[in-house]
DNA sequence: TATGAATGAGAATTCATTCAT
DNA sequence: TATGAATGAATTCTCATTCAT
């Protein structure tokens, strides 16, 4: 389960402020309320109306945002995307950047660190419907795709630099990657308890580090 | 994402039978073509009306069975659970049984298998669902006990055996079995190609095996 | 609110005893059973199942005695107009009877003590369906009907007696009694404290008395 | 049974009306059409889409306007308590005002008056429902303290007057009256003969006015 | 842009009743 | 006489969506 969109204000607009927010927070302001709500009572128990009420606005202002609550789940699930983009890892305490090993150690870092939030929750609502919403299966597609692209340049990278074996598979190791962070954050949410997996993130990161290793 | 259940008859009962077929076979029907209908529609695409028309029955006679919706759909997670029960991997050619660590691979071998069938997808819709049904996430959990006992009895003997590393974590390495497994199923739904992600399984599944190999 | 039927047997049947119940005294339990449900959750939530439960007797055999819904309603209509036959009142301390002016007093001092009782609740349940069902307006018109005459004959032989007044209008009296009486019982329902009224049975008795004595 | 409510406008709102009618009458326009239903067919055949029916709306609307049965009912039971607010007796002849103790016999003129309309038949269907619905039951008392509060008032006055006798009981003497006139109501309902009890009404109204005279 | 009243198709659930045994 | 599985019409309630303002 990969990263997550840091999530800002979540506090419905006071009814006085309304007036000011530009259009595009606004829908914003909806998409994260709709976020939050999923998280809570997933797809299912999804309500156009919770919606509004959460993003403090009616009822009907809410359909001028969103035409559908398809187009709603939808812009979700962009905003699920956004919050997927690489978050950068820090550098070095010398202030030399990492190298691709050390990167990729940081993909699993980071990704143990997002076990304790809620994108795994409203991530496995999207999946569940992606198997019969096409667009949400587009969107989920567009997430595997930009994450695999990422891990393909940095073990890439790290092979150029003589770090990782030259004989492996770029495209399975990096899907490895993705499976076994998902796994783990499936995992997570079977057991309901994220703290209790996280040696198992740690110790399957070092698996496949091990194996590339040159 | 484990093991499947061997869906028996699955063709909606002709009225002229109806009479004759026992209440727990009734039962099971019922289950059937709901398992069929979550894996087909999801969970939030579930109707009671067509449950009822795919067992062959009315749909007052599926509420005399279930008394509820949530009660159909803990039944249908009880399924899944039987269907989870360990299949037994078949014998050497020679006829001697399998040793611990050719058990575990068999493991993934299976799990490789049933990427192509709905259990994942229903899995995921339950997993979702538990998230907010204490009931499912009960059930979940409890195949997610046995399973892990199992992998754990299969570690151990093969500790005893000589064959796995002394100093391996016993808990540790069966959660790694699990999640990948569960990693790679999920990647498959992502994917939408279980096929495409077969070799994922076979790479991983040899990293577990080297890592806790004497 | 006048008299109350002297409740029986309460206890569901035990199966054991079952086959040997007389099918008469089976009917009886059940209107005893419907009776009690009527008085705790009114005729709008009765339900045939929990009739048959409370009876200790099963779904369709309830539908065997008592072919519909209504019949059954209208059966605990009969027996409440049975409860209503006019119960004895207690000779005097010296085993003289009562004269009519004592006896129409007892009529009162019976009232109260029935305020007690569920008879009120089933009654205005009763009340209520009776203006539009005919059946019921008629068992409930019959009990009224020998009600009054039994009022009626009191007062006349009263009249003969020279203890009430001769040009009274029997007929008034004798709805002026009962009118009196089923208001103290309504008054007690609307309370919901049938001690709190029980002075204005008393009270509204002693006038009558007063009206009409010689 | 007491006074009851001046029924307005019953027509269906004709569609091209609908949306100019300001939202406080659609509710009422809506508790009228229950109110005349649940006179029509009780409470137990009252049906949610014959209101909206009979309301002119639609069946969304009316949950619209009360989320829920329970909602309504209880909205007619305040309806039922506004209809009780006392009407004005009309003053004398010569022009001067009522005493007392003419005001009181007013009370079972306009009693006797409204023997001829729905509100016993709405009003025992609410004393039914109030055994076991406690909004209810509050409704129905919250009428019983208002009109007992007002016949005091009216006792008082009269024993300020010197018209009624020191030595009676108010709150005794206040209940006698409405336990009276809900006797005389409920007897024309069991006797489906409004005009048959009227004399009842007139004579024991006069006993009490006899009992209570200076 | 924003509102909120109004809509209506559709859902789960209830429950009296039927019927084969 | 008795059972209980099966029925299906009826009913309440939900909720996305429309629309006049």
């Amino acid at each position: 389960m990969p990263r997550m969109p840091r999530s800002r204000a979540q506090q419905p607009l006071c009814p006085a402020e309304q007036r000011r927010v530009p259009p595009s927070d606004r829908r914003t302001a909806i998409v994260q309320a709709a976020y939050r709500l999923i998280a809570e009572r997933g797809l299912e128990g999804l309500r156009f109306a919770e919606v509004a009420q959460a993003a403090g606005i009616n009822n009907g202002t809410l359909l001028y945002y969103f035409a559908s609550k398809d187009a709603l789940i939808q812009a979700v699930g962009a905003y699920l995307v956004n919050g997927f983009s690489q978050s950068t890892p820090p550098p070095r305490a010398d202030g030399t950047p990492l190298d691709a090993l050390e990167e990729l150690r940081w993909e699993f870092t980071d990704a143990r660190a997002h076990l304790h939030d809620e994108v795994g929750i409203v991530y496995t609502e999207l999946l569940a419907r992606a198997q019969r919403d096409a667009a949400v299966a587009t969107l989920l597609r567009g997430i595997d795709a930009s994450w695999r692209g990422w891990l393909r340049t940095l073990i890439e990278r790290g092979r150029a630099a003589g770090l990782i074996r030259e004989d492996v598979d770029v495209d399975l190791v990096a899907t490895a990657v993705m499976t076994t962070i998902r796994g783990v954050g499936m995992q997570a949410l079977v057991e309901g308890d994220p703290a209790g997996v996280e040696p198992v993130m740690d110790a399957l990161g070092e698996q496949i580090l091990g194996w590339i290793r040159a």
